[in-house]
DNA sequence: TGGCAGCTTATTGTATACAAATGGCATTCG
DNA sequence: CGAATGCCATTTGTATACAATAAGCTGCCA
């Protein structure tokens, strides 16, 4: 995508990210064309892409609103996430080269790294985490499913306060690395498939109370 | 979708689906737009969903060119919608309500019927399939499921070929569906999901044979 | 002869004007 | 007083003109 269409789309999704635009509103293509500095035509193209990636959804007479997420949404987003995640971990543990194996060790370093010290770098986390995966899902060798993983990852949620997930818990985040690499290396796809589904069944749990605890404070917002 | 982005859409598609678009070969949004008798714009909106849907792809300069399946690719595209398709069909397991099971009984028995006579109405087949199918999907309760499903479900080589798969396949599918509604009945999802990986799987080999034949057909032609 | 520079043409990206459709409001009728 | 209907405002859909960009070609130079 060319710029003004690029800028506009990630404008956009940023600011459904942060909570500017709140869940549930209803969007005006112009509103966000003067936002965004663009005309309606990038702006439309912007919205259908994140139609497709459910941030915004469309009632019967072709009006946009911010998607907003119940519970249960997220579960079903997580549990998706969760076999297709196990999936690509299943295939890479077969097909990963020696020299994905490094970088994946390299990151998995960084990451230990970041919680390791008095006080945690939680952005340098996430940021190694984030590549971590994406190297596993490379190594899957699956167009598709790197395009399906696409859609279910990084949830509106996510940024506006999972961020704050306790210590425990990126410790653990970081064990289960270790054990996939351990996997990886005895190229045992089934066992890496199974600590991927825990981990990613452990992220749902960090993320659901995130989002209770997202919703209350919108909720009171909204009273206030 | 209104009219005219509703109708390039499924000129565009079918054109694909019908080889009328060569796979691999470019196209044009002004050519396109002439074909279905609607400016670019609407043309326009078409192939960016087409090209989430993976019918199209574009190059690093924005061009777009009709996807060209390898048997790598098909491969890859029905080992994630067995995976999704047995999810469907676990979910489902609990989830059915009596009228559905009704439903899918009534279009399996219409599925029998339409082999089950000396002149087999294959279309009929298909179409009962599908509409079965559909209520499993719709019965799992997962919108993001079914936006996948729809991703991996009905590729080329579908309409261009598969469509005279012998008997034996469509007689073994209709037994593939009678199991599924007992273990539906029972309400015993692991069943649902094993029986429904078997029967996506079965169907998988039956199209990477008419694939092949396709792909052999398309060569001679260029050759021609 | 081979390759590179610059121009020309083909194709896509963006803006804008206008058309169509939808929702809300007010008025009217039962 | 409530519901239905018609009008007006708002919003999205489509067409078209123009801008930007990339590909291909031609001719020049090494």
């Amino acid at each position: 995508m060319s710029r003004a269409s690029e800028r506009a789309y990630n404008n956009i999704r940023s600011m459904i990210l942060s909570g500017e635009l709140q869940p549930g509103s209803q969007i005006r293509e112009e509103a966000l064309a003067e936002l965004c500095g663009v005309s309606r035509t990038p702006v439309r193209d912007s919205l259908r892409r994140l139609e497709a990636e459910m941030f915004i959804r469309r009632n019967d007479s072709q009006r946009s609103f911010v998607a907003d997420w119940s519970l249960d949404d997220l579960e079903d987003a997580f549990q998706l996430r969760a076999m297709l995640e196990a999936h690509a971990a299943k295939r890479a543990a077969t097909r990963i080269t020696r020299e994905q194996l490094g970088r994946l060790r390299y990151h998995n370093a960084q990451l230990k790294q970041a919680i390791d010290i008095p006080n945690p770098d939680v952005p340098k986390f996430l940021d190694h985490n984030r590549q971590f995966h994406a190297i596993i899902v490379a190594a899957a060798a699956s167009e598709r499913l790197a395009s399906m993983l696409g859609q279910v990852t990084e949830q509106p949620v996510v940024l506006r306060t999972a961020r704050q997930y306790d210590l425990e818990n990126l410790r653990r985040s970081h064990h289960d690395h270790d054990e996939l690499l351990i996997a990886f290396d005895k190229r045992d796809g089934e066992w890496a498939a199974a600590v991927m589904t825990g981990h990613i069944r452990r992220a749902f749990h960090a993320y659901a109370e995130a989002h209770s605890t997202d919703t209350e404070i919108r909720k009171s917002n909204l009273a206030a």
